[in-house]
DNA sequence: ATGGTCGACTCTCGA
């Protein structure tokens, strides 16, 4: 059988509806791991969800933030933030078990500037989630890491990279490229990058820049990042750009990967 | 890596 698994930062879920609906019955992926959900528990759409025939695990406040994953199979094991310290996490990390695969879904903060506090919280984050796969999981097993990363990885992930490799944000900078090779160096390979080795392949498109996707002036920072195990059975991985052409967008894409399991 | 647009919520913040 195979199994396709889905990331999508949608930047709300509850004005993203219009678009995500009638995509889960198009694309028909077995699982979709949400970010920027924007709504608090009490108010997640789970009834229109549950309809569309996919059970939820979620976990979001009001406004800001939030993370989901949509199965058509059994949801086990759901767990949410870390568990390494005091602090009150913001709802940007949820696992679950889903026919022997573990989800890590995240929503990395973005880091507002590189002087910003914020940086320095979000480098920080990468080695919580480090440890996090060190102290609940092991490499050995089948495990994916998706999300919203806030990361490219490399020059030909953001649309200026190979013209002006050296200029920074808080997305692509040695500071965070690196944090994030230290926490793949656990163990985990890039799904998409695999199957992909061209450039212009974007999950993100500023909303301000004006004809972004057609000047592929776009950042691919969303991921499916899979144990090498794992990553051995991914026979195919995509970006699906027609949502972000509908009307009202998201300004992120989904991003897809298929395993297939003999 | 700019300037610009969106979503949620009260008009400004976060991305």
């Amino acid at each position: 059988m195979s199994f396709t698994v889905a990331t999508w930062n949608v930047n709300s879920i509850r004005a993203r509806m219009h678009i995500l609906l009638p995509w889960l019955d198009e694309a028909k992926p077995d699982v979709v791991c949400l970010q920027e959900t924007k709504v608090p528990n009490e108010a997640f759409p789970a009834e229109a969800i549950e309809g569309a025939g996919y059970q939820a695990a979620f976990r979001g406040q009001k406004s800001y933030n939030g993370v989901a994953i949509l199965s058509r199979h059994d949801i086990q094991d759901i767990r949410s933030g870390f568990d390494d310290d005091g602090e009150p996490d913001e709802p940007r990390l949820l696992t679950a078990t889903i026919h022997g695969i573990t989800l890590v879904n995240t929503y990395v903060p973005q880091g507002r500037d590189l002087d910003h506090p914020m940086f320095e919280y979000k480098l920080e984050w990468f080695g919580r989630i480090r440890r996090l796969l060190e102290e609940r999981f092991s490499p050995a097993e089948d495990l994916l890491w998706v999300g919203d990363l806030n990361v490219a990885p490399t020059p030909i992930d953001v649309w200026w990279g190979t013209q002006k490799p050296d200029a920074e944000h808080v997305c692509y900078h040695p500071r965070v490229t690196d944090a994030l090779d230290r926490v793949m160096a656990w163990g985990l390979v890039d799904a998409f990058r695999t199957h992909h080795p061209e450039p212009d392949q974007y999950t993100y498109y500023d909303y301000r820049a004006k004809g972004a996707i057609e000047a592929r002036k776009g950042w691919r920072i969303d991921h499916i990042l899979a144990t090498a195990g794992l990553a051995e059975r991914c026979s195919d991985a995509w970006i699906d750009l027609e949502p972000r052409r509908k009307v009202k967008p998201s300004d992120h894409t989904p991003l897809l990967a298929t395993f297939d399991f003999s």
